[in-house]
DNA sequence: ATTGACAAAGAAAACGATTTCTTATATAAT
DNA sequence: ATTATATAAGAAATCGTTTTCTTTGTCAAT
């Protein structure tokens, strides 16, 4: 009985005060059992409560509930951009955990522009979200972001101020580290690092865990084999070439992204070497391309999705006020071992594309067919 | 004078009441100016509330809006996975328009999982959302939808039902017409095409298109030139290594899209032969990959922020009552000419990544410094 | 001068929940 | 038997807007 009374409006919902109605009971008590509140309500009235509201398919509004408590059960999220290729992954994260607590999330592309993401900031107060999330943000600081919002907020970074509070970043000392130790329990003695530009926290991480990796195999540190490079494939390849051209050449090369990996295996092509025969390879971040190039790059896998997660999971904490403050995470990724450093003999398939799984199962299973008609 | 009687909260925003008195009006005439009503206000005190709003910095709460009106400029976007490649780009046309237009987006990943996307369609139920886009969604009709959620819905779909009203779908057919046309243009006789599984739209309006164009250039249709993978590269290495040991292998070869294509490279360079001098190469979707592959793939762009952008459009005329049904609406690609064509001469650079670009050129720019500490 | 129409403003209701305030009842303590 | 206390329920206020209803004042037509 969804307030029929009203003749032109065909599908309204039922309120809370159908369910009251229904139960027999006033507008406060049904509110009280339906949202859990700590307010004392006989067992007998809360049955009466529940019976009708699930016999009306009651659901709260939450438009009406936000305005009263303030609380919307819903977050931004600032990203630099939606095809930032870590940007999609590390949303899934967020979004998994957010939906698994009943919270929505509002995604904002910021391009990286400041201005862009103060307006974001204005448009999602109006909004009354409940909490901020920004995922590469170029806004760095904690003050500034509590300046234009006054809600919780947490950073997901790989560029800056890894270590400010609030913050939720990869593990890249660690993760070079993991690459390193790889190349050398091969045997290799001479492993070359292409690392990013400078600037970055990734640059400075990734060289601190090579060359702690080397210390730790007695590996000396060769400065040589260290070139910059900025992230691209073509700078990959310059470097592998200046690199494959010295007088004693790396017998294996640790690029700092799969990108700059990709570089180097045309460099290596095109001077007739072959990987991982002739040079041992081995990038980082694990793309999605990673699996289906030839060779399949083993890297080091990025962990966007538990980024997300983690990043989510703390500010719900901000939010509940269960802590204060948000001590910097440090998350790890693992070795995804594959062809290029040699580790594995053999042919080998071309891998699956990883993001379309889930309706590739589904069609496998028979469940997507062509429409009858 | 933000409601400042009380002295526990310290930042509270300005209410449309604070305007209304610092400007000497009702409540009442302050939201007609401010929300831009049609009901008559004189010149004089229209400006008076502006400069009040002005003056306090006053913003609407969109909540409370949205309980009165119903409407919380706020769509929902129901995708496949945000991980799945044209999700993304597609998300980011849809948050584009919207963007432009004052509205936000709240996606869920319904993972083509029809009870995902019935509780999803409920949740967003819950928070009154304006309308709903389905992108790749397994619920395939109007029907269904309207049965879930009482809101304006649109489809951006590349599987089924593409001629469906309220939905917006790539133009495949013309897309295949370009990628043959080109390699007809080149001079090519035997053009193979390796298709995608059966039961997509894609699959049969991209066979379409390649017969009316080899009809068009007066070349036979050959079935045996034809061969039916599953979009992944391991089937399109295996239908190529088919299609090269023909007695009189094709010249060319066009791929229903990038990842298959990439495995014809991987099996051509397989028999010896070089792409393209010794055998052509078009792909389809323009992935990200494309541009840095080695050849860099020439390929038929999938249109997808347009699919998006448009889809937004087209919600946001249901919304405002401006149409009363959405006729389906059919995206053009154009081609995008690489090297595994053959149209190129010389050596290249390769691309640099798409979606990092905005922060790349702020870098460049010199904006992007590392911190001071 | 009276009436009617219309413009412009304010008062109050409405949206749908939560929460505070008030009241009624039962129980325990004096 | 009276009072105090605790429990459980209802009445009403509240959140910040929009919108309906009502009132006031002005002008034109009779």
């Amino acid at each position: 009985m969804p307030s029929s009374d009203g003749k032109e409006r065909e599908t309204m919902s039922t309120s809370l005060a159908d369910v009251a109605k229904a139960a027999g009971v006033s507008n406060a008590t049904a509110s009280r059992v339906l949202a859990n509140s700590d307010y004392p309500v006989t067992e007998e009235t809360r049955q009466k409560v529940l019976k009708a509201a699930e016999a009306l398919d009651y659901r709260p509004n939450l438009i009406a509930r936000g305005l009263r408590t303030e609380q919307t059960a819903c977050v931004g999220l600032i990203v630099e951009n939606i095809l930032s290729p870590f940007i999609p992954p590390i949303t899934r994260g967020i979004h998994d955990y957010l939906r698994q607590h009943d919270y929505s999330g509002i995604i904002i592309n910021a391009d990286w522009d400041p201005v862009a993401e103060t307006k974001a900031m204005a448009d999602l107060a109006r909004r009354h979200i409940d909490g901020v999330i920004l995922v590469e943000s170029y806004t760095r600081s904690s003050d500034e972001v509590a300046r234009l919002i006054d809600k919780p907020h947490i950073f997901v970074h790989r560029l800056f101020n890894s270590l400010n509070p609030y913050s939720v970043v990869p593990d890249d000392r660690h993760g070079a580290r993991l690459a390193v130790k790889h190349l050398a329990g091969l045997g290799h003695q001479r492993i070359a690092f292409i690392n990013g530009p400078a600037g970055w926290d990734a640059t400075i991480n990734r060289l601190a865990g090579y060359q702690d990796e080397l210390a730790a195999w007695n590996l000396p540190f060769d400065p040589t084999l260290v070139i910059r490079g900025d992230w691209e494939v073509q700078s990959g390849y310059s470097a592998a070439q200046q690199l494959l051209a010295l007088q004693s050449p790396p017998t294996a090369i640790f690029a700092a992204n799969d990108l700059m990996a990709l570089g180097v295996v045309y460099a290596a092509q095109g001077a007739g070497l072959r990987v991982p025969e002739d040079v041992a390879l081995v990038g980082y971040d694990n793309r999605d391309f990673s699996g289906f190039v030839r060779p399949a790059l083993t890297t080091v896998r990025m962990p966007c999705e538990e980024m997300g997660w983690i990043a989510a999971e703390s500010l719900l904490r901000l939010i509940n006020q269960e802590v204060a403050m948000i001590e910097p995470v440090l998350v790890k990724g693992e070795l995804v071992t594959r062809q290029s450093c040699g580790a594995i003999q053999g042919e080998w398939q071309f891998e699956p594309e990883q993001g379309s799984i889930i309706r590739r199962q589904y069609q496998e299973e028979g469940n997507l067919t062509a429409p009858a008609a």
